[in-house]
DNA sequence: TAAGGGATATGCT
DNA sequence: GCATATCCCTTAT
């Protein structure tokens, strides 16, 4: 199930920490991507010091003023891409951004993408997430609730399962496992101020 | 540990 | 306009 807008458009702080665990998924003309976001960060308010709305308004903030539910695609460092959502309501800048993700579907294409042969480096933070998708700055605003978008974030598997009722068969050790029972940490950083990460996972960034 | 190098905001002239 | 600082990072050294 698609994340419908309703998702984004609450407080940041949950929003936060009910991504954690969510899938993220890319198609491109390359094929398909998708991961599980096990660590994410977020930028609330005006008086959030390590947001770009620490400023106001600017051509750089607006979208984090705009309606939830977009993807924020914002380049730094003259090299890298960084995927964020934006969320909360209308005229209120917020937005968070998608740190670190358990690779999932498409996998040796996140290999060619970032040319090494290493899982734990396709997706283990910000740049590399966006470098193995294959997202750029021609996906800054698109929606992310969209069935017709590229980019759009889903539940997890096992939610979905549990959903439907179904039986819990896949109770095998391991990686997958890991990811469902971990406990979802949230803490609060120096500059940023809201982090949210899959405790036990190999997958979180470097600070 | 530092180099890499683009976009943005700000403060100056 | 222009100069400068900063930036939510990654990679190679």
């Amino acid at each position: 199930m698609i994340l419908p807008v309703s998702f984004y458009s609450r407080p940041t702080l949950k929003v936060l920490e009910d991504l954690i665990g969510k899938v993220l998924v890319m198609k491109s003309e390359e094929g398909l991507t998708s991961g599980v976001i096990v660590e994410a960060e977020a930028y609330s308010g005006e008086d959030d010091p390590a947001s770009y709305a620490f400023v106001g308004k600017t051509k750089r903030s607006e979208i984090m003023y705009g309606p939830p539910g977009r993807a924020f695609v914002h380049f730094t460092y003259g090299m890298h891409h960084m995927l964020n959502l934006v969320t909360e309501k209308e005229e209120f800048p917020a937005a968070i951004l998608v740190r670190a993700l358990e690779p999932r579907e498409g996998i040796s294409l996140m290999k060619k993408r970032r040319k090494t042969e290493e899982l734990y480096n396709l997706c283990s933070g910000p740049a590399k997430i966006c470098q193995a998708f294959g997202i750029d700055r021609s996906l800054h605003g698109v929606r992310l609730f969209s069935l017709r978008s590229p980019l759009f974030i889903k539940e997890g598997e096992r939610r979905e399962k549990r959903e439907r009722g179904q039986k819990e068969e896949r109770r095998k050790k391991g990686r997958e496992e890991l990811i469902w029972t971990s406990r979802i940490g949230i803490g609060e950083g120096k500059q940023r101020l809201w982090r949210a990460y899959l405790k036990g996972s190999p997958f979180i960034s470097a600070e």
